[in-house]
DNA sequence: GGCAAAATACCCCATTTGCCTGATACCCTT
DNA sequence: AAGGGTATCAGGCAAATGGGGTATTTTGCC
């Protein structure tokens, strides 16, 4: 496939598992663990300034952890791809690291001819994920239920984050504007905020726009 | 690994390429192709009274397209998993997709091989998805690179979504209130719009707050 | 049929917003 | 030195908003 080496960095506070995945990637043609870091902050520097292609990242570290460390390397190295590496897989972690700029997201469980897999991946632009963590990214773009459900006035919060005013819903609606208004007021109070501002953002947070 | 065969239907416009799907699936074990439609009208009810596991929706069809075929079944049977299996590959396509239901989405170059791996994953709560795909995913959660970047401005306007006024922000930022006006108004001009409703709605939809 | 909830519509009024004009200053690049 | 961009501050003004009411009609449900 490539004719050179894909250059791996490790960043994990693990002795035995950082050892365990160099020996795994240099064991293997075509891949070189360039680098091994035992936590971000230690991985800061060298990564800003040495060249590799894919780095494997653990998130729970001493001193800066996998999050942090992607948040503040991905912007000035947008070429790497970066591998979340980890056990966690609880929502808060998935989401944070690909907001960070992480490309892939892997469970510690994963098997080594599948972790290679995915660096490969990743290198052709691919963003490995495993499977559960990819069933939650996907599901994150799910509609949520409805909270309470407001009926007509859902319509009106939707033409307002358009940019509408009271009177152009109005009209959209076939409704008088004080009519809209009294809706909109009542989906301040279901949405408990006391802007438009606000609601449109609370709106799209719960996915009722 | 699954003691039953996985029952799959199958919703595809193209003839030979329905045929072709059906005799992979039906040529493996632990796999059944129980139906075929030829567009997504004529696999509502079927696949509203009939049990699968899996249905595998191309997304150009006649009549009721893909999509809008997962928008209609999904709700009603949450238990099904529908992959996508399309040449479509743009944002609006994949998008869509997964906000109607979709917890799969493969291009149609994908080797029978995989594509039975990926039905077996979707099945185990999983989430298959091609490279290319996978990374339009995750990017989308990426931060946009900033428009035109604007400075200061950004910080007014994630404080104005939520929910607070001219006074307010101007305080939190120690800036006077005509300072924050303009600002905003700068926004609005780089995004295009011309009521802070939209403003937000924008900029939640790229990714600026 | 009857009741409660929602939808519809209207009023007043203080506050806020959006837009206009203008100004000063700073940091770039040319 | 000149120009462009950004950030800062200011006054004025028409329009829109948000909050407090009240009241009628329609709807859904028991």
């Amino acid at each position: 496939m490539q004719l050179e080496n894909i250059h791996v960095a490790i960043v994990e506070d693990d002795h035995e598992i950082r050892q365990t995945l160099a020996l795994i990637i240099d064991g293997t043609p075509g891949f070189w663990c360039k680098h091994t870091f035992e936590n971000g902050q230690a991985a800061l520097k060298p990564l800003l300034e040495n060249h590799v292609d894919v780095v494997l990242m653990d998130i729970e570290m001493p001193q800066l952890n996998g999050i942090d460390c992607v948040r503040r390397l991905k912007p000035e190295k947008p070429q790497v791809d970066f591998i979340m590496l980890t056990i966690r897989h609880d929502d808060e972690a998935i989401f944070q690291s690909i907001c960070a700029g992480a490309s892939g997201y892997l469970l510690k469980d994963t098997p080594p001819a599948e972790l290679l897999q995915s660096i490969k991946e990743v290198k052709a632009g691919g963003a490995p994920m495993s499977a559960s963590i990819a069933r939650r990214v996907i599901q994150s773009f799910h509609p949520i239920e409805k909270i309470a459900a407001f009926g007509t006035g859902d319509r009106s919060l939707t033409l307002l984050a358009q940019g509408m005013n009271y009177r152009s819903v109005a009209e959209q609606l076939f409704l008088s504007p004080h009519t809209v208004k009294t809706h909109i007021k009542n989906i301040y109070e279901k949405l408990q905020v006391n802007s438009r501002a606000a609601a449109i953002k609370k709106g799209i947070e719960d996915r009722l726009i």
